[in-house]
DNA sequence: TCGCAATACGGCAATATTGCCGTATTAATG
DNA sequence: CATTAATACGGCAATATTGCCGTATTGCGA
């Protein structure tokens, strides 16, 4: 695909927008990467310049970078929609933007799904949901439980029907959002099926990319019955959903620490970290970056429909507050007190 | 994804040899495109001098351009495997070059899809796909029933178990590989679900790239049961399994009239042909191509999905020559003399 | 408070890519 | 067989991109 170089710069105002403070051309490059922008950080200065010249940039000091003018932000809010819309990757990246969550105080807001049940099958689905916690094959450790007439979708206003149940999920692109306001951006690359053997990962079985697909890559498996999650939960082989990212390998430290702080959190989801530039699980990573994998949030769904339970998932659901979500193990008490 | 000079070279010695003629910086860098290499067919001329100075290619005369040396043509064989391999682009690439399908002598070989079925199911299964091929939903008209015993993959030397019957219908692909022979490089882009309305073409409700998925999107569709092909025959809504494909604007008269003698040859699955430059069912083409939506030679077996009869399908099975296959209208003939 | 280390910038020169165009060659046509 | 139209090539100059490097600024630690 070739970009015109109106496209870079519209491309350019947008991540600093996103961002929301400033930045050097480094770390612009960075996530233009994530955009389909592969410039090295001289041609983004170079661009800068003209930004600069239009009025749109400004220096804000030499040591924090550019930052949009009010000229630019007007730019940016009346421009061309650069996403192409429908795709999974562009709702991620709406999702992580709209997503607030403080690492350092333990709270805001995180990306969820949410799985519909009869609520006939409340007590038979947490039987079967709560081992997969256990075996760590969630994303992190939590689990919210919702009754009818309880809002379960913020964004569309959804509340869950008479007779049903909601099981809210904390969505695995919720650490996208989570690293990039510690200033590493991740790319989600890939959804796929991870397949366990002796309770190790071994490699992925299939894989579909975030930027290709208009249906989230774990809600199809789901339904095309190709997972097996409670099989890799019981005997410790199976296929599992997992997903593939990468980050600018600079990072890894960071990463690995702020891996430690998600862990106290109950929002640990990472399975993997590779090497920097050396293939993840058979997976190719770009040029200075560093492969990761993580666990779907969706694999307790998962799990649900394999053992029979009619389920309707809806993955990149909206947003929820992370104090509203308890502990898989305290769910007992949680959903007695009901809503 | 930024590219190596020497990835380049790799790239262009490598469509050089797939076509198996000379040709032209203008024809290889249109080919190179679906290959993730964008340059201008001035900066390809620039990379055949240096292949040319290395030994590589020549230059076969002033009129047909460029051929492989025989230095180039082990180059190629020892090089690197730049295929992603597993992804489904890779293998349709394969499928492709190793089909041989002569328009002008209507014969040769074929990509095909496999369904197996229950042989007790034969009767009710072609009561289902008829009227899927009689309502203009499959890829041609043309229908191969195999049993117990036949060869059904010859690739992989698979035979079809007792008990079961084995459904061969023309890939879709297929389309690739005979418009490549013609001199057209047409790019699969999509797999999607594309919605009717009144018995006409509405929208894609969902896409999935070629190139970034490890699983056939129909295939994928079929098992998620989203399709409803037999509602879309019965009614004139519904949900089929569709192909969005593009191809150099220039080639548009060409495409029309090698479709026009596809249709005589009941190969007719092209189901609408975009304007050049522009957008087709909403979904944008690259600039200077034309968009192009082909059915999927899978619906069928999707309608059997959807009937409740329990199917196993492999698409990109292999090769068959087109001489076996029947019109679907002279199906119960060829049935009755068995295999 | 002072100095260091880190970070971002932009100058400069080397490449890489592209557009434009005149020329050579050849298939096809009359 | 002569002519025409089409096609591919490569020269040249204009851009675009990149690597390298010295300088300016500033957060942070001594």
């Amino acid at each position: 695909m070739k970009l015109t170089s109106e496209e870079i710069q519209q491309r350019i105002l947008k991540v600093l927008h996103r961002l929301g403070r400033p930045a050097g051309s480094s770390q612009i490059a960075e996530l233009l990467r994530g955009w389909g922008v592969d410039l090295s950080e001289r041609s983004i200065r170079l661009y800068l310049l003209q930004l600069d010249a239009a009025g749109l940039t400004q220096l804000e000091s030499r040591r924090a970078g550019r930052s949009l003018t009010a000229k630019g932000l007007a730019e940016v809010e009346q421009g061309p929609a650069i996403e192409r819309v429908g795709f999974v990757a562009g709702q991620i990246d709406e999702l992580n933007y709209r997503m607030g969550f403080r690492l350092r105080a333990g709270m805001g807001t995180l990306v969820v799904n949410t799985t519909l049940l009869p609520a006939r099958d409340e007590v038979a689905a947490l039987e079967v949901v709560r081992p997969v916690f256990a075996a760590r094959l969630g994303m992190g450790s939590r689990l919210l439980v919702l009754r009818a007439g309880a809002v379960y979708d913020v964004a569309r206003a959804a509340v869950v029907p008479r007779g049903k149940i909601a099981l809210v999920t904390v969505c695995s692109v919720s650490l996208n959002g989570i690293f990039l306001k510690e200033g590493i951006p991740i790319t989600s690359r890939y959804g796929g099926l991870l397949e366990f053997r002796n309770r190790l990962p071994a490699r992925f079985t299939e894989l579909l990319a975030y930027g290709g697909t208009t249906q989230d890559p774990l809600e199809l498996f789901i339904r095309a019955n190709m997972t097996s999650v409670r099989k890799c939960e019981q005997t410790g082989n199976g296929l599992v959903g997992a997903s593939f990212r990468e980050f600018p390998s600079v990072a890894l430290p960071a990463v690995l620490k702020i891996r430690d702080q998600l862990r106290l959190l109950g929002l640990d989801g990472i399975l993997a970290v590779g090497v920097p530039n050396q293939p993840l699980y058979g997976i190719p990573v770009g040029e200075g970056r560093t492969g990761l994998v993580v666990l779907a949030g969706l694999n307790p769904a998962a799990a649900l429909e394999e053992a029979g339970i009619a389920v309707e998932n809806r993955s990149l659901a909206g947003l929820l507050d992370y104090v509203k979500f308890p502990e898989f193990r305290h769910l007992n008490m949680w959903t007695r007190r009901g809503e």
